[in-house]
DNA sequence: TAAATAAGTTTATAATATAAACCAAACTTA
DNA sequence: TAAGTTTGGTTTATATTATAAACTTATTTA
């Protein structure tokens, strides 16, 4: 009847975070606060979440003289959101 | 760029009932139970979140000598239903 | 060189979901 | 008819989660 939805993907900041990488495959630290309006601890928080779970990927280098984080999404995210979407529908009859 | 998410929609039990009264406008407790898999506890909280926000109406009554409590979706929970859906389309691009 | 800004991380708190425990009434059956 | 079981829930305790506040470190800029 319903199907469970993955508790990684239903956040609403996480889910944000995804559906930005799944458009964009790339993204900064600083874009993505932008983009979602989440503060920074929050949303250092939930990437590293996503990054545990090998929904995205993280690497740190360096921009100029400053830090960088740059987050991509793995297959497994994809594969991951792409459920998680068939999912809500059986909630949603869209 | 992403709308707020109902934190009251934004629940996988609270989302599973909701879309059930959508649909069938009218439901007992044993029957929300039974299709959601939900225990008795859980979702006698989460039915008393979805009242106390208008969102449903409940109505305590008896069927032959044992209590029933019947639920129907009020217009303000078929908006708000309404707008979370809309509101996940930002997320989803679908 | 002092203050402000950038880019995060860590930690504390508040909110939430969930199950376990409980209750009362009605049925079943020994 | 007394004991146990089932039905239909509610209350309460716990564990998880989300979130913001506080902090760190390095870099600009006035």
């Amino acid at each position: 009847m319903f199907k469970p939805l993955d508790p990684l993907l239903h956040s609403e900041l996480r889910l944000a975070i995804m559906s930005l990488l799944i458009s964009t495959d790339e993204a900064e630290f600083p874009f993505i606060k932008e983009q979602t309006g989440a503060t920074a601890g929050n949303l250092s928080v939930q990437i590293d979440k996503l990054s545990a779970a090998g929904y995205i990927e993280v690497e740190k280098t360096f921009k100029g003289k400053r830090p960088c984080t740059i987050c991509r999404i793995t297959p497994a995210g994809q594969q991951a959101f792409e459920a998680y979407v068939e999912a809500l529908k059986s909630y949603l009859q869209i």
